[in-house]
RNA sequence: GGGGGCAUAGCUCAGUUGGUUAGAGCGCUUGCUCGACAAGCAAGAGGUCAUAGGUUCGAAUCCCAUUGUCCCCACCA
């Protein structure tokens, strides 16, 4: 194999390449195979409309990283990607885009044509988004890809639709719906966005008949020509003389009766209300209530009708203002109030939602809810974090009857029909030939499509096969973990739920791990209107598909925001340029000069064990560590807490890996011991390989290109000699053997880390080589001198002498304290003793007040009674350990005095 | 009107069931062309963990209150 590897981390050299291999190889595919256990998650679907950003780069890294995960740990990982519809969203567009380019409405255009169209627009763009994941390394089995409206999911869609009519929970009603007049449909409670604005309430007269005159306040004014009474409260004494008589509706000579009702708040406005049933859902229940008529004064684009007189055709909120100043010039106008007003606005369009009663399809969400709120509280479905549970459970608990008739084309079409002839209604799976009433024929389906969330609500169990009883539902069915948002828990997490319960019987995911927004540095949210949104692939291309993932990990805490900041990227692609490095040094320290692998020593099974003499105090440290970061990334992983997993492999590469073992290695490698040598690169080989296994589930790209260099060493197992993502994920334990070798590297650490910080405060021209004095206990002394070969090339010593006594030590020297053991450092004319005295006295003043601390808390009788021994024993060995450091720094301390 | 989040180093944030000398990255200071890496190496400065109580041998962590801040839900004219 060619070895050319560049100076730096160029993810552009491999990416593509890479995923192509993965691709071809058949990785991402998942069967249900009896061999393995199964592990699934279903993508949510994004729009097909849509384009790749953060927010799914975040929601898909999550994903990927766990499938790639128990892909390696051996379960058949299926990652079920697709796309949605998204009716109205892609309405929207797909009429947008006629009207570009033909300036026609899609009403001109006709139902037909223009779902030829979206069709279309779908074959076009639908692939889009799914190219756009391959770039982030999604390992998502392509081969299921499904979309929300392809054949399988129509048919889940009808059948579903038709059992839930069956049973009575679908029905059609004429109710208070929300109304998009600008996308001309209605909308779910949901879909309904709640903000308060500033605006005006007005005072309106209406002037007696047959008794006084009545004011009332309203913020809708335009809607008072649908007005069919004015409401009191029946206690409300101001008012007990109007009950029962009538009042005129200012300047019409509509006649309407003052109702006596519960509703009517005397503590709000002027106590009167008007009552106006057919655009406001409370005064819907009053016109219930009393029998009243229900007349519209607004139609469906938002027009008044023929009830507004003169301003029929006119916008509502035109006529609102030339309703108004009619009023006020005819003196009917009391007074105006600025308020602030809470209004309803479209969550796709943001124009203002009129409530308007509708004959609408709606499902009966009372007994559904049921099931779904059990399966929380039993907790066979969790959220991740469980706080969101409360959420789920909140909205479960208030639902209300699910409005899923919109007045659009692009979607499942209801399957009702209706015969021309009789007028019944006929719910059925197939379109019927004849009506079964009176037998004729020619029944025309209704109109309207179901909401987006009602197909997507099946979308666990759909896409798996459902309604065919397939090996795959058996299999994957539950899914282990659905991954999303926080905004999309009542969208479409619950729905999820419920419909599962309703027709699988199970809950449809065991847990559901939330995540947050991805904010731009400000902490502001990305959105088209601010113009402040990231494109991922923009970042992929100049930062690499694994320095983003590993930011996005890293960076977010279960169910936080988090805030998309360059540094934070730069910090991710600096870290992937040292793992490409220090995979560099290992692959060189591999090879001989003919692209041949040098000798590897054959570790076996035992090798590995700290009783295997050919280890080394530092082999020993770095395998130690190794097993530990094994068991940590793995525990956290179990846990959903990908953050602190990636954190671990990241300590464990850097700080561990390349700041240490290489360092320490290096002088073995460059030696003449060629079996030291094959050993160390045993090491290197064994502790990069499992970085890299470890790595993979975040850093899918460049792990598996360094992969590709490694050899495949003798004790790699089966799986490990292919692809990396299809490698093994390690499980060794720690080996307690290896703390003594580990102690005693640890202590030569202590002892370069002060040497090196006598250096650096003393200036001392690194280049120079120093000679050092030890004065230690035996036990330390052993260790120092076991690596001594290590403590003189990682602090630059030239010589290390042992003395037993500190009068035997150099007296013009700098020193520093550690456990067990002082150290001098004759720096000759560099010595500057008034800075050594500060330094060795803030030092000393540091014990001082740890001593202090820890000795208070061991005379405590209590604490040393109710504490746990282990935790006891630790801080009476920190109390011997410090005061050990305190005589030696208190006695050293005298010398220096005496030099200034 | 309900519900929830957050408040830890100059900045952005970790801190898993209460026991560390409270951490990381960036930034800052100082010194480094030592045969993987300046997208780097080494050394360092920097925090009374928002405030006030409580539980406990022990609290950044659990409980209560307060302040600030952000978000979600809600049919109030």
């Amino acid at each position: 194999m060619e070895i050319n590897l560049q100076k730096n981390y160029q993810p552009k050299d491999f990416e593509d390449r890479i995923y192509r291999a993965w691709e071809e190889s058949g990785s991402f595919h998942a069967e249900a195979d009896e061999d393995k256990k199964p592990f699934a998650i279903v993508m949510p679907p994004p729009n097909i409309t849509g384009q790749l950003h953060m927010g799914h780069a975040l929601d898909q890294t999550l994903q990927d990283a766990l499938t790639r995960w128990k892909r390696m740990q051996g379960y058949s990982a299926l990652w079920l990607p697709g796309t949605d519809h998204a009716s109205i969203a892609t309405e929207l567009k797909v009429a947008e885009g006629i009207m570009a380019s033909e300036g026609k409405t899609k009403e001109e255009i006709g139902r037909e044509e223009f779902l030829k169209r979206a069709w279309e627009w779908k074959k076009e763009y639908g692939g889009r988004i799914s190219r756009q994941m391959r770039k982030l390394g999604d390992s998502c089995d392509w081969a299921r890809e499904r979309f929300t409206m392809d054949d399988g999911c129509n048919r889940a869609v009808t059948e579903h639709f038709v059992n839930l009519y069956e049973k009575g929970w679908i029905y059609k009603g004429n109710r208070m719906i929300n109304w998009c007049p600008s996308c001309g449909t209605s909308l779910s409670d949901i879909e309904v966005e709640h903000e308060d604005k500033n605006g005006l309430y007005w005072y309106f007269r209406y002037p007696g008949v047959d008794g006084e005159d009545v004011v009332v306040a309203t913020s809708r004014p335009e809607t008072m020509f649908a007005d069919v009474a004015v409401a009191v409260h029946p206690k409300d004494g101001r008012y007990s003389g109007v009950v029962g008589k009538r009042v005129r509706i200012p300047l019409t000579d509509k006649e309407i009766p003052v109702v006596a009702d519960l509703y009517p708040d005397p503590e709000k406005g002027t106590g009167a209300v008007k009552i106006t049933p057919a655009h406001d859902a409370n005064d819907f229940e009053v016109g219930e209530r009393h029998g009243l008529e229900k007349p519209f004064c607004i139609d469906e684009t938002g027009r008044m009708t023929a009830l507004a007189g003169k301003y029929e055709g006119m916008d509502r909120m035109e006529c609102r203002k030339a309703w108004v100043k009619e009023l006020d010039a005819a003196g009917y106008l009391v007074k105006t109030e600025e308020k602030v007003i809470p209004v309803g606005t479209c969550y796709r369009c943001d124009t203002i939602i009129e409530p308007i009663l509708s004959e609408q399809w709606f499902v009966k969400m009372d007994e559904m809810a049921k099931p779904a709120i059990r399966i929380a509280k039993e907790k066979a479905l969790r959220h991740v974090p469980d706080r969101f549970e409360k959420t789920y459970l909140r909205w479960l608990e208030e639902i209300r009857d699910w409005c899923v008739s919109r007045q659009l084309w692009w979607g499942h079409r209801i399957p009702a029909y209706y015969c021309p002839a009789c007028g019944q209604m006929t719910v059925s799976r197939d379109a019927p030939g004849f009506c079964p009433r009176c037998g004729h024929t020619g029944l025309r389906q209704d109109e309207d499509v179901l909401d987006t969330w009602f197909s997507s609500a099946l979308w666990p169990f759909s896409t798996l096969g459902w309604p065919e009883k397939t090996k795959e539902l058996a299999y994957f069915y539950p899914t282990d973990v659905l991954v999303t948002g926080y905004d999309i828990i009542f969208f479409w997490v619950v729905r999820m739920a419920f419909s599962g319960m309703e027709v699988m019987g199970d809950t449809p995911f065991r847990h559901v791990l939330v995540h947050g927004l991805v904010r731009d540095a400000e902490g502001r949210k990305m959105s088209k209107s601010l113009g402040n949104g990231i494109d991922p692939l923009e970042i992929i291309d100049g930062y690499g598909a694994d320095a983003l993932r590993f930011m996005l990990l890293i960076g977010a805490s279960a169910g936080n925001d988090m805030r998309f900041q360059t540094d934070k990227l730069e910090g991710a692609r600096n870290f992937a340029n040292k793992l490409w490095n220090a995979s560099r040094f290992v692959i060189m320290n591999l090879r001989d000069e003919n692209g041949g692998f040098l000798e590897i020593a054959d570790m076996g099974e035992e090798g590995w064990s700290a009783g295997n003499p050919a280890l080394r105090d530092e082999d020993n440290w770095i395998l130690s560590r190794m097993e530990d970061a094994i068991g940590e990334v793995t525990r956290h992983l179990d846990r959903f807490d990908l953050s602190l997993a990636a954190q671990r492999v990241f300590e464990l590469t850097w700080g561990e890996f390349c700041d240490w073992y290489i360092e320490l290695v290096k002088g073995r490698l460059y030696g003449e011991d060629e079996g030291s040598k094959a050993v160390a690169r045993a090491v290197l080989l064994k502790t990069l390989g499992n970085i890299l296994k470890l790595l993979h589930p975040f850093m899918p790209f460049i792990t598996e290109e360094i992969w590709g260099y490694l050899p495949k060493p003798a004790w790699a197992r089966q799986r490990d000699e292919g692809m990396l993502i299809s490698a093994s994920w390690p499980e060794v334990g720690a080996d307690p053997g290896r703390e003594t070798a580990a102690k005693r590297l640890e202590r030569a650490m202590e002892a370069i880390r002060s040497i090196r910080n006598i250096r650096a405060e003393a200036e001392a021209a690194p280049s120079r080589r120093l000679a050092a004095a030890v004065l230690a206990d035996a036990e330390t002394a052993e260790a120092l001198r076991a690596e001594e070969a290590h403590i003189k090339s990682l602090a630059g010593l030239s010589a290390v002498s042992y003395v037993e006594k500190r009068e035997d030590a150099p007296a013009e020297a700098a020193s520093a304290v550690i456990s067990g053991a002082e150290i001098f450092i004759p720096l000759d004319e560099l010595l500057d003793y008034k800075a050594e005295h500060e330094r060795l006295g803030k030092e000393k003043a540091r014990l001082e007040a740890e001593i202090a601390r820890v000795g208070s808390k061991l005379e405590n009788q209590s604490f040393v009674a109710k504490a746990p021994e282990a935790v006891v024993r630790a801080e009476r060995d920190r109390l011997a350990d410090y005061k050990e450091k305190l005589g030696k720094l208190a006695a050293r301390l005298e010398q220096v005095k005496n030099k200034l």
